[in-house]
DNA sequence: TTGTGTTTTACGACCTCC
DNA sequence: GGAGGTCGTAAAACACAA
């Protein structure tokens, strides 16, 4: 959880704003230590991200697997069941497990999401690299609560903010088809999606305005060099070389970002 | 163990764009 | 009017110090 460490690390962990084209989990790619996502060096964003070439595939070939999800969202269970909570068991980012995501022309099966894999150590240290991937997602069920009911949040599994964090860094806002794919590869709805990418924006914008104000503050008696505006930070260093307007700490509207 | 602070989901209000 | 944006906020989940 704690995603805020994930993008104190992100620069190290998404070393660029690529994205694996069919939103594959490599295992491997999570042991710390670089190259992190070394598959998708050779993915290089291409601009005009309505056309979704990122994405690299057809929309076939997804095959569809999903339903249109009408949201039902109140009734939010169908994704809850197929999130965290019922999910109990911990992600532990086994081999067999990614793999099984991976059925070609399938899309990841939010199925495999909830196969039970074995609990990573419980003495995993604390504050590592990653550790967010590693905190074990609890195991109440949640059943589909609403804010109006007893419970009203679910946790996402670590699979699920993973590809979350990779779309996101990929691109802070979300094609139409790709919050479909990803809503349906991940047993969201598609409503979770668009929310988790605001709020995902917000964190962002937050964490921006955060280092801008330490930035502003010349009486720093802690931090004898804060870093500079293009140094690679927690997003800057992902998009620094490709996409700054993207990490701009102002504000910018959807239109500014995408403009050329 | 508990209290407290932080982060993560989720929503409502309001705004803009098509 | 609907979809999706930001902003503010509620509350659960979590980390950590005492």
């Amino acid at each position: 959880m704690y995603l805020g460490y994930l993008l104190d690390k992100d620069a190290n962990m998404y070393p660029s704003p690529v994205r694996h084209p069919s939103l594959n989990l490599n295992p491997q790619n999570y042991v710390p230590g670089p190259p992190q996502y070394s598959d998708f060096a050779g993915y290089h964003h291409v601009p005009g991200i309505n056309s979704d070439p990122h994405h690299g595939q057809p929309a076939g070939a997804w095959g569809s697997p999903y339903t249109p999800a009408k949201e039902d969202w109140h009734a939010y269970g169908s994704a809850a069941t197929a999130s965290p909570a019922a999910a109990p068991a911990q992600f532990g980012f086994g081999a067999p497990d990614f793999n099984a995501l991976q059925a070609p022309g399938s899309g990841l099966l939010p199925p495999a999401m909830g196969s039970a894999v074995p609990q990573l150590s419980p003495t995993a240290q604390r504050r590592t690299p990653y550790e967010w991937m590693r905190r074990s997602v609890p195991s109440t069920s949640s059943n589909g609560k609403t804010r109006t009911k007893d419970k009203y949040r679910v946790v996402y599994t670590d699979h699920q903010r993973l590809e979350l964090e990779k779309e996101f860094h990929y691109s802070r806002y979300i094609t139409i088809r790709r919050k479909a794919e990803l809503a349906a590869a991940l047993g969201l709805t598609e409503r979770q999606v668009k929310i988790w990418f605001q709020n995902r924006r917000a964190k962002e914008r937050k964490v921006n305005k955060k280092k801008m104000q330490q930035q502003s503050q010349p009486t720093s008696t802690t931090t004898p060099t804060p870093p500079a505006v293009g140094t690679p930070g927690p997003i800057g260093g992902l998009c620094s070389s490709s996409a700054p307007s993207l990490v701009s700490s102002s504000p910018l509207t959807i239109k500014e970002e995408f403009m050329p």
